[in-house]
DNA sequence: CTGTTAGCGCATTCAC
DNA sequence: GTGAATGCGCTAACAG
C-alpha cells in the first residue's frame, strides 16, 4: 500500500495537521519541523492521492473559455466542444462556461478576462489576440494566481502557463510542401486566401507556406494574399475574381476560416482542377474535400484542444505537473481517404471517466 | 450541490446500505424497496461520484499489456508507453504490467491470457492474433468478467470491449491515395512490402491500398506482395532484389514493421528517386523522412493507444461508458514538415493529473 | 506554532 | 431484509 498522511505524521513524530500543512505549504510551521517532515516524505516515497484530497475540499473548479463570437465555424466547434466536455465535468468537479467577445477585438476581450478575474474562477483558456490591453489582463489574472492559457492563437510574451494550438509556422510549410507535390511538374501560379494579416497565427501559416513553396525543386509565382476577413461573402468575391482573372491558375491555399466563400467560388467555377489546400475540418470543408473540390485538410482538433485546455488548467490549479507529450496538438493532415466520420453522433451520453 | 447517497436515502426514506444495495444491485432489497430507491435516485439526477467510490473501496485496478516480444520498434514503442504511463498510474489507483509473447503465437498469446484470468486482473489489452485459440481464451476472459481489448490489430468477432487502434482499410487507401498523387503523371509500376498476409491488419491495409491504386486516373501495375515477415535482414534482401531487377520502379508501400532493412536497402540504392511510404514514425522512419528517403509516413500514436487503453479497462472495469470520440485513434499523415519532435524528452517527472 | 476532531461521498462489515 | 457504524486519504475548522 501506499504511504499516507498518516504514515509521514508517524514517521516525522508530528500531527495530521501538520503534515498537511507542509504538504501544501501554508504558514505556521517551524522550520525545523518542517524539515523533519519533508525529510520524511522524501523517504517513504509520499505521492498526494489527488483524488482523496477533492474529495475532502470538496472543491469545485470554475473554468470559462474565452471565444470570439462570430459564424467562425472553427470557433463554434470549440464552443461545442466546451460544452460538450461540460456534460462530464460534473464528475470531474470542473463547471465550464464559455463566454464571448467580437472577434479581434483586444478591449472587449481584456474586459472579459478582468470579469473572470472578479468572479475568482479557477482558469481561464482564451483566443489571444495580439494587443497590448490583453498582455495586461493576462498579467492581472497571474497576479490573481489565476491559471490561464491561451487557446488556438498564442500569445509568447504574456506569461500565460501554457500555449494549446499547433505550430503555424510548421502547418504553413506543411502546406506549401503538400502543393508542391500535389501540383508536381504542372505550371502556374498560386493563390493565397487569408482572414488578416493582423492576426498571429494567420501570419505565421503563411510564413511557412512561402518558405515550403520557395525551397521546391519546380519555382513558381505566388499571388499576393488575399485578405477575405474570414468573411464568406468577401472571400467568394476575392477567389472568384481570382479564378476569371488568372486563367492559369494551379492551386489555392486557404489559411484562414474563409472556406464557405472559397468553396461556393470554387463550385461556381467549373472544371478548373486546381490543387485546394484549406484549414481545420467543418462541414463546408468536409463536403468539399469529399467532393473532391478540395485536395487536403490541415486540422487541429478541437476536441482534444478543449480537453487539454481543462486537464491543464486544472493541473495548474492543483499546483501539478502537466504530460507535455499528452498536451501537444498534433497538426492533422486529412484527405479524402482518412477522413474521420462526422463527429457529434458517436458520443455517449452520461458520467464518463475522462 | 450535487445530490449525494444521503439524499436519496432520506427521499426514499430507506438507509444508506440500502442504498447502496440497490446502487450496486447487489441482493437483499424487497422489490417495492428497491423500486422506490431507484424512483428517488431519477428523481434527484443522481449519478455516483466515482473518486469517492473508488477511494472507499480503495480499490486498485490491475490491468496487462500483452505485446508481441522481438525488435519490432513500435511494439517497444508502445511498451515504452505503458511504462511511461505507469509512472503516473499510481495517482489513479492503477497498477500496470506489461508481459510479452512470441509474435504471431496464438497458442502463446491465449496462455498468457488464462494467466492474467488466473491473477484476476481489471482488464487485459493485448495485440490480437488471429488463431483460435486466442478466441477461446477472450471469450474465457469475457465469462470471468474481466474487460478486454484488442490493441493495434483487432479480433472483432472474439467479443473484446473495445479495439483501440486505426482503421486499417482506410490506412491503406490513404497511402494509395498519396501515392497515386505523388506520383502523378510519372510511369513505373509500384512495390508492396509487408511482413505477412497472415496478420490481419497488414492484410487490411493491403486491401485499402489497391483498391485506391486502382481509382487513380493513371493505372499502374502493383507488383507482387514482398512478404519480409517484419524482418531487417530479409526485408533488406527483397527490397534490394527488387531495386535491381526492376530498373523502372516508381514506389514502395511498406505496410508492416520491415522498415529497417527497407531503409538500408534505398540508402543503398543511390539516387532512384522512389516515392516511399512507409507506417508508423519510429527512429528509422524518422530519420528516412527527414533524409528524403521516405515520402510519407502513416502513423498510429502508441501514446494516444496506451492512455485510451487504460481508460477504456477503468471505465469498463467501473461500469461506466466510454467517451467514444475522445478514444477514437486516428490515422495520422507524417511528411518532411508536421513531423512532430523527438518523443520521451518532452515528459515532465512526477506524480500527475491524468 | 501544533494537535484534535469532524467531515467529503461512498462501501462495507456487522448487528437488528 | 434493513440499518448503524466505521473507515478510505485528505482537508479544515477549532482548540490548545
Amino acid at each position: 500500500m501506499r504511504p499516507t498522511v498518516h504514515d509521514i505524521a508517524e514517521r516525522a513524530g508530528v500531527s495530521l495537521a501538520t503534515v498537511d500543512r507542509v504538504l501544501n505549504d501554508r504558514p505556521g510551521v517551524r522550520g525545523v519541523t518542517r524539515a523533519k517532515v519533508e525529510a520524511a516524505i522524501v523517504e517513504l516515497g509520499y505521492v498526494r492521492d489527488v483524488a482523496a484530497a477533492n474529495l475532502a475540499k470538496s472543491r469545485v473548479y470554475p473554468l470559462v473559455f474565452i471565444l470570439p463570437e462570430g459564424d467562425n465555424p472553427f470557433m463554434r466547434g470549440l464552443e461545442d466542444e466546451v460544452r460538450r466536455a461540460g456534460a462530464h465535468s460534473l464528475v470531474e468537479r470542473t463547471q465550464l462556461s464559455v463566454v464571448t467577445v467580437p472577434a479581434f477585438d483586444g478591449r472587449a476581450l481584456a474586459r472579459e478576462i478582468d470579469s473572470a478575474i472578479e468572479r475568482a474562477v479557477a482558469g481561464i483558456a482564451a483566443v489571444a489576440v495580439d494587443a497590448p490591453e490583453v498582455l495586461a489582463a493576462i498579467g492581472r489574472a497571474r497576479e490573481a494566481g489565476i491559471p490561464f492559457v491561451t487557446l488556438v492563437s498564442d500569445l509568447a510574451n504574456s506569461g500565460r502557463d501554457h500555449f494549446i494550438g499547433v505550430d503555424n509556422i510548421a502547418a504553413g510549410r506543411t502546406a506549401g510542401s503538400l502543393m508542391g507535390r500535389f501540383l508536381g511538374q504542372r505550371p502556374g501560379p498560386v493563390a493565397v486566401l487569408a482572414g488578416s494579416m493582423r492576426v498571429r497565427d494567420h501570419g505565421e501559416r503563411l510564413e511557412g507556406f512561402l518558405a515550403a513553396m520557395s525551397a521546391m525543386p519546380v519555382s513558381r509565382a505566388i499571388l499576393p494574399v488575399l485578405e477575405g476577413q474570414d468573411d464568406p461573402e468577401l472571400s467568394f468575391q476575392l477567389i472568384a475574381e481570382c479564378l476569371a482573372e488568372v486563367r492559369d491558375l494551379a492551386g489555392i491555399y486557404s489559411l484562414g476560416a474563409g472556406n464557405r466563400g472559397l468553396v461556393r467560388a470554387l463550385a461556381a467555377g467549373t472544371g478548373r482542377n486546381l490543387c485546394v489546400i484549406a484549414h481545420e475540418v467543418t462541414d463546408e470543408t468536409r463536403a468539399a474535400l469529399e467532393g473532391g473540390l478540395v485536395d487536403a485538410v490541415l486540422n487541429q482538433d478541437a476536441g482534444h484542444e478543449v480537453r487539454s485546455a481543462i486537464r491543464v488548467l486544472r493541473a495548474k490549479a492543483d499546483g501539478l505537473p502537466v504530460i507535455a507529450a499528452q498536451e501537444r496538438i498534433r497538426l492533422e493532415i486529412f484527405i479524402k481517404d482518412n477522413l474521420p466520420s462526422e463527429p457529434g453522433m458517436d458520443d455517449t451520453p452520461g458520467p464518463a471517466g475522462n
